[in-house]
DNA sequence: ATATTGTATTGCAAATTTTGCAACAACAAA
DNA sequence: TTTGTTGTTGCAAAATTTGCAATACAATAT
C-alpha cells in the first residue's frame, strides 16, 4: 500500500472507471484491477461495488478515500520540507521536445525560477528520441518529452500531460473527399523517424492500407509546411499543430480509431532523482501539471 | 513504502540500533538494512548516518519520523473507523497457550467485551504445537500462541511478545555447584514435545553435550514441579515461570548463550484475517501489547 | 600490535510479488 | 444475434524482497 497505489485509488473514485484511470495513469487494465483487489484484501474492506458496468464506491470506500486523500497530501508536505530545508543552488540541465516547450514547460519553469532563483537552467531542445539517450550518457539532468514505447528500467518517468495524435490535410482541398484512402493514395508527408513515425506506420498498417509516401520531413514544423503547401496528409501532435503559425492553412481529418496519443512527461535516471535540484524540479513540474491537467485521457481501443 | 516499512523506521528511530529493531520486529538484521536503504532511496534522502558502531537520525530522518508517525496513526484511525461502522455480533474462537493466558491475553479480553459486547468469546487452551493445526482445519479462528519455527505462508503472524527461556534447577540445591555440565550429568526433564523442546535439544547439540535424560514431561506445570521436586534441570518460559505457585521451589541458572526466547503472538489464516469480528481483536490485540511492551528483545547473539 | 567482539552491510540464490498480454465473461446496444 | 465495451483472470516473464553466509569495519581486550 504505496502512495502510488493509493493514488490509483483516488483517481479511480473520481472516474468511477478502470478504463480511464489505467489510461490516465498509464497502466493496464488489468494492472489496476489487481492493484485494487490488493487494497481490498489488505484492508480486508471492499472498496468498490462493480460488475462490468458500473463501478461505485462503498462506505468503506469512502472512508478509505479520506484515509488515501490524506496520506498524499501529507506525503507531499514531507517533499516540501525536505527541499525547503536547504537553499538550493547549482545547474539544472534539461532536455526538451518542441511539443513540451509548447505546452507545460513555461509554467514550470516560472514557477520553478520563482522558488528556487540561484540555480541555473539549462535548456536545450531536440529529437524527443534522443532525450533517453542524452539521459544515459549524463549530458543532461531531465528530460521532457513524449514517453517512449520502450522504457528502460532505470529510467523514471512521470506522466504530465496527453495530446492526440492527429492527420492533418491542406485546408483549400475539396471539401468533398474527406476520406483517408483517398489522402493516402495522394501522399504521406512522413515524419523521418521518431514516435509519430511509428504510430503512424502502425495505423496504417493495422487498416491493412498501403499509402504512398511523398516525402521523409524532420521536425514537426516542417511537416505542417509541406502540408500548408498541399504536398500530402501528415501526422503531428495537436499540441504542435495549435501552436504553429500555419495552423489556419491545415484542417485535422478525423480518423477511426484514432492514433495512439503522445504521453509527455518528465524523464530522468534513478541516479538523477535522488539528486536534491532535480527533487526539487520533479516536484514542481508534478504539481503544476496537476493543477492545469491539460488535455487527459480519452479513447483507446485497445488500451495501449 | 508501506506501512510495515514505516513501522520498522519508527522502530530503528527509538532504538538506534539495527540488532535491537530487527529482533523485536521479527526481521532479519539484512531485511531491515535492506528496507531503510529502500526507504532513502525512494525519498532520496538520507535518514540515519551510520557505521558499524552508531546510528544518528538526520534533518531528513526527524522530517520523515513526524510523517511515518503520522500516516501510522491516521492508518490506526481508518481501521477503528472500519470497524466503528458496524456493530459487531456474532462469535471469536480463541485458542491459546498456557503462556499466553498468563500475560497478555487478560488484558485483551478485558478490552474486547468493552468493546465488543455482542461477541462472545469461545476460549480453548492447549499445546502450542497444535495451534497453526487447529487453525487450518478451521477450529478456531485465532491463536495466540509461540512463534513456530517454521510459519506456513498462508498463516499471518503479529508478535505481542516474547519472554526468555530459561533453564530452572531446585531452589535446595547445593550453592557451590552451579555449572550446567554438572547438572546435565544428573538429569534434564525433558518437554516431550513443541518449541521448548526443540530450543533445548539443539542448546544442548550445539554446546555438543549429551545430557541424561531423566525424564520427559508434557507441560510446563509438570516440568516445574519435577523440578521443584529435585528430579534435575529443566527449560520453561520465564512468563510461566513467574506465574507458577512452584517459583519459589526453584531457581533459575544462567547460561551462555541464552537459548532463543518464545516470541508469543497473534496467528490467524489470510482468509479469517478479513473476518471483521477477528480484524477487531486483532486491533485491540495489537493497541494492548504496544501499550504495555511487557518484556521485549534483549540478547540473541546470531540475531535469530 | 594483534586478536576478539559486536554491528552493519553486501553477494547471491531462492522465494515471493507484480506486471503485461491474451483470453474470457458479463452486459448493453444495435 | 452480433458487436462493442468493460472488468477479471490464467499464465509466464520480470522485478522485487528475503534470508543466509560472508564481509567490512570500529572499538575493546590481550
Amino acid at each position: 500500500m504505496d502512495i502510488r497505489e493509493l493514488k490509483l485509488f483516488l483517481h479511480l473514485t473520481s472516474t468511477l472507471h478502470f478504463g480511464q484511470t489505467s489510461r490516465a495513469c498509464n497502466i493496464t487494465r488489468s494492472g489496476l484491477t489487481r492493484t485494487i483487489q490488493r487494497l481490498e484484501n489488505e484492508l480486508g474492506e471492499q472498496l468498490f461495488i462493480r460488475n462490468n458496468r458500473s463501478v461505485r464506491l462503498t462506505e468503506s470506500g469512502r472512508l478509505f478515500r479520506e484515509y488515501a486523500s490524506d496520506v498524499v497530501q501529507r506525503y507531499r508536505t514531507l517533499q516540501s520540507q525536505f527541499i525547503a530545508g536547504t537553499h538550493l543552488r547549482g545547474e539544472l540541465s534539461l532536455y526538451c521536445s518542441v511539443t513540451a516547450i509548447l505546452s507545460i514547460l513555461p509554467t514550470i519553469i516560472n514557477k520553478f525560477r520563482v522558488d528556487h532563483p540561484d540555480i541555473s537552467l539549462n535548456l536545450s531542445t531536440g529529437d524527443a528520441a534522443m532525450a533517453i539517450a542524452k539521459l544515459e550518457n549524463g549530458e543532461v539532468d531531465v528530460t521532457i518529452a513524449a514517453l517512449p514505447e520502450q522504457l528502460p528500467p532505470h529510467i523514471v518517468f512521470a506522466k504530465l500531460l496527453e495530446t492526440p495524435l492527429i492527420f492533418i490535410v491542406p485546408r483549400s482541398s475539396e471539401e468533398d473527399q474527406p476520406s483517408i484512402e483517398h489522402w493516402a493514395q495522394k501522399g504521406v508527408i512522413m515524419p523521418e523517424r521518431g514516435l509519430s513515425r511509428i504510430r503512424c506506420e502502425r495505423w496504417f498498417a493495422e487498416k491493412r492500407m498501403n499509402p504512398e509516401i511523398y516525402s521523409y520531413v524532420a521536425g514537426n514544423e516542417a511537416l505542417i509546411a509541406m502540408v500548408a503547401m498541399g504536398c500530402g496528409i501528415g501526422v503531428v501532435p495537436r499540441l504542435v499543430l495549435e501552436n504553429s503559425p500555419l495552423q489556419n492553412r491545415v484542417k485535422t481529418l478525423a480518423v477511426e480509431p484514432v492514433l495512439k496519443p503522445f504521453t509527455v512527461g518528465l524523464c530522468t535516471t534513478r541516479n538523477n532523482h535522488r539528486n536534491p535540484i532535480v527533487k526539487a524540479f520533479w516536484q514542481i513540474a508534478e504539481r503544476e501539471s496537476d493543477k492545469a491537467p491539460g488535455e487527459n485521457d480519452e479513447h483507446d481501443p485497445d488500451n495501449k
